[in-house]
DNA sequence: CCCCTAAAGGTTCTGTAGTTCCGTTAAGCT
DNA sequence: AGCTTAACGGAACTACAGAACCTTTAGGGG
């Protein structure tokens, strides 16, 4: 007996889709997806589209769990401030490329507006802090920061002023941007900023 | 020759209007915002809506115009830590409110998909900022702070970390994370994080 | 206190996003 | 290789957001 059938042209036309769903929403925005249009766009029945993804929604938050799925290496130096320094120009690199800026500011409203999305884009955010955080408990054994830091509230701490700046203001996001975000961090963290005594 | 009308009933309408839509961005988010319901809330023909805001991005952008121009009190304590302090508990009640955390939500969602919204929301948190630049001037002054601190800069490290958990976390925003913000921003500054020399 | 007209309001029409129905294709097990 | 069925696809249908058209109300200058 049959049950799934996850591979083959079901994998392409997720794919395919995918592939569209985002196209549209760097081109387009949140607001004017419409799964008619990313079924033509990615050339397959819309009839589909709707069966599988159901609503704009949900087809942001798949999107969303495969962008999680795809990590990006990190760098190991041995510093803390060398570390944040390049996750904090890997996040401005991502936020100031046009098409993958374009499509988290979408991706980021989406989930504004829908549970599910929302659920897809914290987990999405929990996989790439944690990925970072052990940056940062190293520091903590090296001594450069106190005990009791919350390594997961530190890395936040580096991204936090470039999404803001990439949501509120329409200054572009340079290299200056991330490197004052990645020296602000450390110096914090180092006074006991993100001691939280639970760790 | 009569020009404009900007009291009376045009002013009762756009009032209703933009509580009204409010009141869905509240509530429904901005994904399920569409002027027609918002016309039937405010008890407002579904024509005025549609003839003076356009589409759901104008009335958003309006909408921002509006809660821009309402300034909220500004504390002033002797010291920069107790300022950003009275800062960050200000953004975090805003911000944890259920109505006015939606809000911010939906409005910030409707301003990554339309450039006129965007420039809104910009002008917005210009003023916001601009408001509370005052307080780390002072501190400048004071020497609590090294020279050539961008002083907006500082303001925005304060509110970052709230609107990043906001945003991209599902961990309600506590008083602890507000004043958490408001210490790291000044403990970074006096170490010079936001110098640019250009001030 | 009247006009004049800017702005609001009701109704009808249309384009299109989303649904439904049923026929077609191909993954994968034996 | 052949058969089963999960998944895809085309086309007709529906509902509703948004546009167009004309009528009515009330702000405010004379």
């Amino acid at each position: 007996m049959t049950v799934s059938r996850p591979g083959g042209r079901t994998a392409r036309v997720r794919a395919a889709v995918l592939r569209a769903a985002g196209d549209v929403l760097v081109e387009r925005g949140f607001g004017h997806l419409d799964l008619a249009d990313v079924a033509r766009r990615a050339v397959v029945g819309k009839t589909t589209v709707y069966r599988r993804w159901g609503t704009v929604a949900g087809l942001v938050a798949d999107l969303l769990a495969e962008m999680a799925e795809e990590s990006l290496p990190r760098t190991e130096t041995g510093s803390l401030l060398d570390d944040l320094t390049a996750n904090a120009r890997l996040v401005r690199d991502t936020l100031a490329d046009p098409r993958q800026g374009a499509l988290f500011k979408a991706v980021i409203a989406a989930a504004t507006g829908d549970r599910h999305t929302a659920e897809a884009l914290h987990r999405f955010y929990e996989v790439r802090v944690a990925e970072w955080a052990p940056c940062v408990r190293q520091a903590i054994e090296r001594g450069e920061v106190p005990a009791g830091t919350d390594p997961h509230e530190v890395v936040r701490a580096v991204s936090a002023p470039l999404y803001y700046r990439l949501l509120t203001t329409a200054t572009p996001l340079d290299r200056a941007a991330a490197d004052r975000a990645a020296r602000a961090a450390p110096t914090a963290a180092a006074a006991g900023a993100y001691v939280v005594w639970e760790p």
